[in-house]
DNA sequence: ATGAAAGCGCTAACAT
DNA sequence: ATGTTAGCGCTTTCAT
């Protein structure tokens, strides 16, 4: 056996070591003021001696609620999350909280089990990227006395708190720059369409082309790849170069794709930006390290991830005002030397 | 106010509804079989139409320990510990448990804070990359009764569990590589001395030689990076390669290093493989996709996490043996194009 | 300034 | 098979 004795001592040993009972105890952590000088000094000198850590199970069970926060993200190993995990964190940590963090895969019943610990566990509240928006489940807990915040997904109703991203803008964005560089035959290389932001992004590519003047029908194609990885962009650009009509630039609904895209030119021998132009969407890390560096679009990660936090520690304060807030941030141009 | 009644109902109201005590309530969702039938399928019923939801905070209250166990990384927003998360997260899910994240920043303060914090929430056991070792409040936490798992770390006691990854060996497989390919001027562009990790890794390709019958002042040359970053690298090289006896390889100590490398080479005309190889460290989602496939050491960073939380798992379980783990996993050399 | 006592919601031992 | 009861360790009235 490594460990001594069993039960860690809690303020009841303290009381009876320092000669006092539990109350001054609870008194010395909770409302030191009170207690007189002397006792304060005695009675933390033998938590000292002690080893005393006070049991925050206890602590919050009478409290009624959890030091600690929830939140359920499709993947943890997905960059951009890691950054908005990084941001909620931080803001806890202020709250003097902790973030529990899960992996749902996408997969609904991995979220509603989370779910469901997460409830159990008397947490704070819950962020949540939801693999399949059911709100009403959703609103079901939240009625039950566990804020929810949605995580980069614009809430569907005005009674759960949101945070997310203007994807539309983002594609508007990286077509108003191809257009302002003069491109007028542009190829959106997007993901599947049932995913949200595939589909703002693409509105936000018309858009620009239609502010613009320009008819998106004539200038702007779009091939959906049924997965946004770098592979499937490689193999359908091979096919779409080798048809007439190619644009002067892609626009790619992510940097994974850029890549793919990149690696598929640089086979032909044609150069980038001379030959064809591309821009990213994401800004991950490696997006300013590749041998062309990738002009893309970057989204405030961290900072989304502070304001759900934050959204999250407000909607679980009884005294702040009840309103539901939805946050949406904006992305931003990064213009390097892909585009 | 969106939430009607302030108070979840619990156990008690169950039983009143149901017309049982609150013992068989507690039977029905602990000794299911201990009840009758009919009574069960009432309570259960009841509990549907109520909302039930178990409180965790009481229950583990009782218990004694909570149903979560506590990470501190470096950096959540690492891929390196991104991944050795998941791993982690996927190993507590399957004994029901939850994974509190905390990121240090390397600082030993917020280090000490959170060991404090997860301590105080009871949880099952804490897996630590540390800062600075202290290696002494560990086991002092470990001896009030919270199992400690030393990440990515080689436990410098036998009292206390490691998982840690070989890192003389990594070295030893990227430098016996180029070896076999036939170099025999190689460079290390290396870390500071002072990160463990770095040394071990030169430790590593100077044995690679020694073995091969190639004395290592020879054939070896070591620069080393005060900071391990692609910019670093890059101004770093700019100069050693204006210097006469160029190496025919050049070996990272990261896959971010190596970048570096490719885009100095790049701008001199150089081309990888064939007037000098490169070999990165880390295998990061992106070594695969640059212009140059990028060969380098792939560490097993979700066993690495999953292998922590098993040994956590078990170093919490009292009725397990009580001797301390030691793991060490073996990187793997991926060959691919630069090298 | 300090002490005594109630109870947060649950589980398990014991009694019926 | 079901009910009763004693805590888990803490915070907080309410007395003193």
């Amino acid at each position: 056996m490594t460990t001594g004795d069993r039960r860690r001592n809690g303020i009841r040993e303290v009381a009876a070591t320092a000669g006092v009972s539990i109350g001054t105890v609870s008194n010395v952590l909770n409302h030191p003021g009170v207690v007189a000088a002397g006792t304060r000094a005695r009675v933390e000198q033998v938590m000292q001696e002690l080893g005393f850590v006070r049991n925050g199970m206890a602590r919050q069970l009478r409290e009624g609620r959890a030091a600690t926060a929830g939140t359920l993200v499709l993947d943890i190993a997905n960059p951009f999350f890691t950054e908005t995990a990084r941001g909620i964190e931080d803001r806890l940590a202020e709250a003097g909280c902790m973030l529990t963090l899960c992996s749902t895969d996408q997969q609904p019943d991995r979220e509603a089990r989370y779910l469901h610990m997460l409830e159990e566990q008397g947490v704070r509240g819950i962020l949540v990227t939801p693999t399949r928006l059911d709100i009403e489940s959703l609103l079901a807990m939240q009625r039950r006395g566990v804020p929810i915040v949605l995580l980069d997904c614009p809430s569907p109703t005005a009674e759960i708190c949101s945070v997310a991203i203007d994807d539309i803008r983002g594609g508007e964005l990286a077509a108003a720059h191809l257009i302002a560089r003069g491109h007028r035959r542009v190829m959106f290389l997007n993901g599947p369409p049932h995913v949200q932001q595939c589909t703002a992004r693409s509105r936000g590519a018309h858009n620009a082309f239609q502010k613009a003047g320009l008819d998106p029908a004539q200038h702007l194609f779009e091939v959906a790849l049924p997965r946004a990885s770098t592979d499937r962009a490689e193999a359908v650009l091979e096919q779409t170069l080798a048809l007439p009509d190619q644009p002067t630039a892609i626009m790619c609904v992510s940097d994974i794709v850029a890549l793919g895209v990149m690696r598929s030119l640089r086979k032909r021998g044609l150069k980038v930006p001379d030959d064809i132009a591309v821009v990213g969407y994401d800004d991950v890390p490696f997006a300013a390290e590749l041998a062309t560096s990738l002009t893309t679009i970057r989204q405030p990660t961290y900072d989304l991830g502070r304001a759900a936090a934050t959204l999250l520690l407000t909607d679980a304060d009884p005294t702040a005002s009840d309103g539901h807030q939805q946050l949406t941030y904006q992305p931003e141009l990064i213009v390097r030397e892909s585009a």
